[in-house]
DNA sequence: TTCCAAACTTGATCTGGGTCAAGGCCCCCG
DNA sequence: CGGGGGCCTTGACCCAGATCAAGTTTGGAA
């Protein structure tokens, strides 16, 4: 398989290849890489990682979804972070992990031993820059989610969840621009309110209403349809692309 | 003077040389980074960069406030990030800047041209990983505010404020540990409310509330004691330290 | 096939914080 | 010294979303 390749298309094995770290990875590099790779598997709702937890290792979501949660002393719990197939787990040159976490469904990961990926990393700049980038990625998705969950309306928190589950499919079925995108929502109600800061009930509630107005098609509780992308993003508030990437 | 000393003490021209990115630099380096600084300053309330304009430098909050903030089109912001004297500002690798940075208060900053940086980030591997190092800081900074976004109730918001302020406050002056803290307050209620997605009244009142409980004492509108940081984080629903190291 | 528990929906009611409105304080400028 | 404009406070009222409480749907295990 040629790596230089596209950054659309899957690699058979493992995603990092080319989404995360090793998208201009030549082939030694390449090989050292093999050599500290393993696969791990969870079930939905198994815990990766407790917060505080000594973290030996860095990776990237194959499949599935996991999620990075905080959580205080009397129960309320906050998402900081979604993620999705592709996105990449850990804190190179941290020795703990910051958040719990928790698998959101079942989840495949790909790992690297810690210590050699970072020494890896000192030895090769554009990974090293490749990994500031994603860092820089992730701050600008954290600060996009403030906005949410400081200003934003319950309903326009749902439409902005959905959009980003939604764009993120198209991304990676790279299908075509405006037409209707489908997918089936990853996550439980109560793992979309611990994301969003609002109760289980009023995202049954303001999903209920989308679904009412149109935004969106239901099938069951989690087959979603969405007729007219362009209209959601407006229910999202958004003015920009939905500042995805840059 | 000699910069390897300790993190904690003021560097007297520039704090860029020992807390951002050159604790440990040699003096050639040094010599290159002399070269490409310069200063700016602006008045408090002045615009230092509209969201989306080319960004050809970075730098660092040599004294007072920034703050980088989002805004809706019908007006509501949402301030995502408060950058406090010695706070790092900028996106290497990045053309454009993500958010507006305003100057909430009068503001002198300490910028390098943005080219030559990388050139010396690209060559100087401990730079480059300092950068890494200060962009996973933020992202834990913004994590911890989306806690305080999501879930927090108006009172613990406050609080968490106070304590962010107070805290900064007591590293840069590098006072004894649980001693009282007094301070002024670098923003207006309208400034916090936008940090805490609040209402300037809501602030306005909290502030009161916190002030007839005894949890901090006022002399007028900005001057702040607080008697017991302990008290002020119980108040803040903080279970940790605050999460403001690691 | 039936049963059960988890996930979800919906209704009724309550409340924290928003909204609107009316001043108060204080500094700067004339 | 008096007036005006930021900035802040306080009160009265309202409403989006939380809370409490039944149900309903679904899918998998026995």
């Amino acid at each position: 398989m040629n790596l230089t390749q596209s950054f659309s298309q899957e690699c058979s094995d493992c995603p990092i290849r080319h989404r995360a770290v090793c998208a201009r990875c030549e082939s030694d590099e390449l090989e050292r890489l093999e050599e500290i790779k393993y696969y791990r598997s969870f079930e939905a709702g198994q815990t990766v990682m407790w917060s505080g937890d000594k973290m030996d290792f860095v990776g990237s979501v194959v499949s599935g979804i996991a999620s990075l949660t905080q959580t205080m002393e009397d129960g309320r719990t906050q998402m900081v972070g979604l993620l999705l197939p592709s996105d990449f787990v850990g804190r190179p040159g941290r020795d703990g992990a910051a958040y719990d976490v928790v698998a959101t469904t079942d989840l495949v990961m790909c790992c690297f031993r810690k210590k050699p990926f970072e020494e890896l990393m000192n030895d090769t700049p554009h990974v090293a820059h490749r990994l500031l980038e994603m860092t820089l990625d992730e701050l600008d998705a954290a600060r996009e989610w403030m906005l949410v969950l400081g200003r934003k309306t319950a309903r326009e928190k749902i439409a902005s969840l959905l959009a980003i589950i939604a764009r993120r499919d198209v991304t990676l079925n790279m299908q075509t621009g405006n037409s209707q995108v489908v997918f089936d929502l990853p996550l439980t109600r109560e793992a979309m309110a611990d994301y969003l800061g609002l109760t289980l009930e009023t995202v049954s509630r303001q999903i209920s209403a989308l679904k009412k107005d149109k935004v969106i098609l239901l099938e069951g509780k989690r087959h979603v349809t969405v007729p007219d992308m362009d209209r959601l993003l407006e229910e999202a508030g958004d003015d920009s692309d939905g500042g995805m990437l840059n």
